[in-house]
DNA sequence: TATTTTTTTTAGTCTAATCTAAATTCAATA
DNA sequence: TATTGAATTTAGATTAGACTAAAAAAAATA
């Protein structure tokens, strides 16, 4: 079994190795974890004696196949704990990180398996995250992001890359969710800001914004 | 903010002052914790500077109105999940006392106060021990012990004492649960046993028992 | 290729929570 | 009241996880 802090780092190194390809390097961990590196040097090697991370020195580390699994299991429980906030506990979308943190480390798979029964089992949790079902297995959908979505045509916002509240805040306001429909109906080559239609309000965004926004075309 | 093992001491300390009257001597708090008493000591010492307890040495300790508040913090969350892993999540009321033990120590008073509306104001739970309201306070039935109770009187199971599993699991067997009607048809003057009428069945109970249920006459 | 900069690791320290073993205090009893 | 035994505390060690500062390796650049 793990520690807290152990799953903290598998989960990190799970997605730091989802949003790039190859070994993943001490110091991006580091970063999201909020330590130093030396001690992300000392978790590595934890982590690799128990067999759940290969390193080498100075070449960053890679998941096994138990580590995978280890973080795929930490991974369906913050979304489904994602799930049940939003849906049944009247959190907003930009509130439940912070708690899903806490819960996703409970230790019990009769209440993982469970609270998925009570969800319906659900694919996706509020941010359009695909949820791991119990054989850990997911499927995400065939998204692009917003910028790449070809004037005229329409797209259903499916999810977000970055997560934060600030970012999530800022799609309330603009009427924004998982489902809208998104047209581009203008694409200006100054600055890549677009105007499109989202839902029944046509609005002026920014290409940083489109850029963290997953559209199912 | 308390870490994890603080906060287990002073549930542990609140619930043995409850069982008792004056201070709380350090080994009955080490055998619920599962430490050396010499631990227990240091952590005393501890929850001491940090004024939630009382604590003289070799007096043992009593908690502070700030640590009544934090444990009762922590005994509020752990009844509200039992109840909600009961009624929602198809857990038997013997299974739910080691996760509970976790999602007690998840920080989110929003998290709290929304499950507390999600099971609709529960005032007790399954097990029929109080659960403190969002002012920490609580009710407990005007209850005796199912010894006390009057030949042919009739009194409704309200709470248990013991929680283990087996004595859960023992009364569900003998189909005795919160709420059964029981009427106590004979005392055995040789062993205190007891002949009762449970639900529509009668049958025979030790005095070991009847001294672990609650009635309400 | 040699040098500089950045990244990573090592070595040694710190804190919280635990332990064991020894010393002290309290409580029970002769 | 003096003694014995149980409970409690002290002293010192251990472990996990973090830190700082310095050393070493890799990468970038002149």
């Amino acid at each position: 079994m793990q520690t807290l802090s152990t799953e903290d780092y598998l989960k990190a190194i799970y997605h730091a190795s989802q949003s790039s390809t190859g070994a993943v390097a001490t110091t991006s961990i580091a970063k999201k974890i909020g330590a130093k590196p030396s001690s992300v040097t000392d978790m590595f090697r934890k982590l690799s004696d128990q067999k759940l991370v290969k390193y080498q020195k100075y070449q960053g580390v890679s998941l096994t196949n138990e580590g995978v699994k280890t973080a795929l299991r930490i991974v369906r429980k913050h979304r489904l704990w994602e799930s049940f906030l939003v849906s049944h506990l009247n959190f907003n979308w930009d509130e439940v990180h912070q708690v899903a943190e806490q819960l996703e480390h409970i230790q019990s798979e009769k209440l993982t398996n469970e609270l998925e029964r009570f969800l319906d089992y659900p694919t996706h949790d509020p941010h359009g995250d695909p949820i791991p079902n119990r054989a850990l297995f997911m499927k995400s959908y065939n998204k692009i992001l917003l910028t790449e979505l070809p004037l005229n045509k329409e797209g259903i916002c499916v999810g977000v890359k970055d997560n934060s509240s600030d970012f999530l805040r800022y799609l309330d306001r603009r009427q924004i969710g998982i489902g809208t429909p998104i047209v581009v109906l203008h694409r200006e080559d100054f600055d890549q800001s677009l105007h499109i239609q989202a839902g029944n309000s046509t609005l002026m965004i920014t290409q940083k914004t489109a850029e963290n926004i997953y559209i199912k075309p």
